[in-house]
DNA sequence: GTTAAATATTTTATACTTGAAATAAAAATG
DNA sequence: CATTTTTATTTCAAGTATAAAATATTTAAC
C-alpha cells in the first residue's frame, strides 16, 4: 500500500499570503495605533480608551448604558465601570439614573465634557490626515473596498 | 476688508475619507486579534504577548537580549521582563547570562518552549488562513501593496 | 585611573483589559 | 404572588502596557 505524501503534504499556497497579509494588516494597524496613543498623550494627557468613550457619548445626546457602550466599543462591561468613573472624576462626564430601571444609568458627556471632546476630536482628525497623508485617493478606496469586504466576512 | 470665508474653511475633502480608512482599518485589525486572544485562550490558555514573543525568540536561536525582544515586538523593556518572567516560570523560556557583561543575559526557547511554540505556531497559521478565507488571491495582493506603501511612509 | 556618559535591565506607579463572580433589580413563569 | 430567569452593572484576580525612576555595569573622556 502506497501513501500518498503528495496529497498529505499539499498545503495551501495561499496559507502563507494570508498570515502574511495579517502581520502586515497589524504592523500598519498598531504603528498608527501607537502614534495616536502617544499624541493623545503627549498633548492632551489622554488615552485612546477615553477617546473612544466620549467619542460613543458624543454621538448619543440622550446617552448610553453602560452595557451600550461596552457593545459598540466591543470591550468588557467591567472596563466601561472603570473608563467612565476616570471620566466623571475628571468632570468629562456624568452617570444619570434612569427613573424606571434603577440597575441601569445612562452616561452623558458634561459640557465640559463636549467642549474637551470637540478640541480632542477636531486634533485627532488632523493627525490622521497628517499620518495618512501619503495615501492618494485611489489607495483609500482601493483599501476601503478590501477592508469592507474583509469585515463583512468576518462577521460570518 | 472682506474676509476670504471661501478659503478659511476649505477643508481637504480628502481628509474625511483617510478618517474612514483609518477606523474600518482599526475595526478590521482588531476585530481579527481579539478573535486570535479568545482562541489562544481558549484552545492553549495562553495569550497573544506570550505568542509574539516566543515568535521572535523562536527566530533567533542564539537567543535575544530584553532589549532586543522589545525593539522587535516596539514594546517598552518593562513590559518584556514581566513577559519573560512568566515564560520561564512555565520553563518555556531560560535566561542565559552573557560571559563578557554582566548587565546583559540572553533569553532563550527552552526544548518544551520550542515543542510548545511549534504546535502553537502551526494553529496559528491555519487559524488566519480560516479567518481570512473568503479573500482571494487579487484581495490579498492588492491588500499587502498598499499596507507596504502605508508602512513605508509611518517610517518617514 | 577617576569621573562622566551610555547601556541593560528591573522596579514602580498608573492605566487598561478580560472573564468570571457577585449584587441588585426587573421581567417572566407557573 | 412566589420563584426563576434575565438584565445591568460592579467587583475581583490576573495579565498586559507604558513612562519614569532605580540599579548595576560597561565604556568613554579627561
Amino acid at each position: 500500500m502506497k501513501t500518498n505524501t503528495k496529497v498529505d503534504r499539499t498545503e495551501d499556497p495561499i496559507a502563507k499570503e494570508r498570515l502574511r497579509l495579517w502581520l502586515k494588516l497589524l504592523k500598519a494597524s498598531s504603528l498608527i495605533e501607537d502614534e495616536i496613543r502617544r499624541r493623545l498623550r503627549a498633548e492632551f494627557k489622554s488615552t485612546l480608551p477615553r477617546f473612544d468613550v466620549m467619542s460613543a457619548l458624543e454621538r448619543a445626546p440622550d446617552g448610553l448604558k453602560m452595557s451600550e457602550i461596552s457593545k459598540r466599543l466591543r470591550v468588557s462591561n467591567g472596563n466601561i465601570t472603570g473608563i467612565v468613573d476616570k471620566l466623571t472624576e475628571d468632570g468629562l462626564a456624568l452617570r444619570v439614573s434612569v427613573p424606571g430601571d434603577r440597575r441601569a444609568n445612562l452616561t452623558h458627556l458634561t459640557p465640559k465634557g463636549q467642549k474637551v471632546f470637540g478640541e480632542h476630536a477636531k486634533t485627532h482628525e488632523a493627525w490622521i490626515n497628517e499620518i495618512l497623508a501619503e495615501l492618494n485617493k485611489d489607495d483609500i478606496e482601493g483599501m476601503i473596498l478590501r477592508l469592507d469586504h474583509l469585515t463583512k466576512s468576518l462577521k460570518e
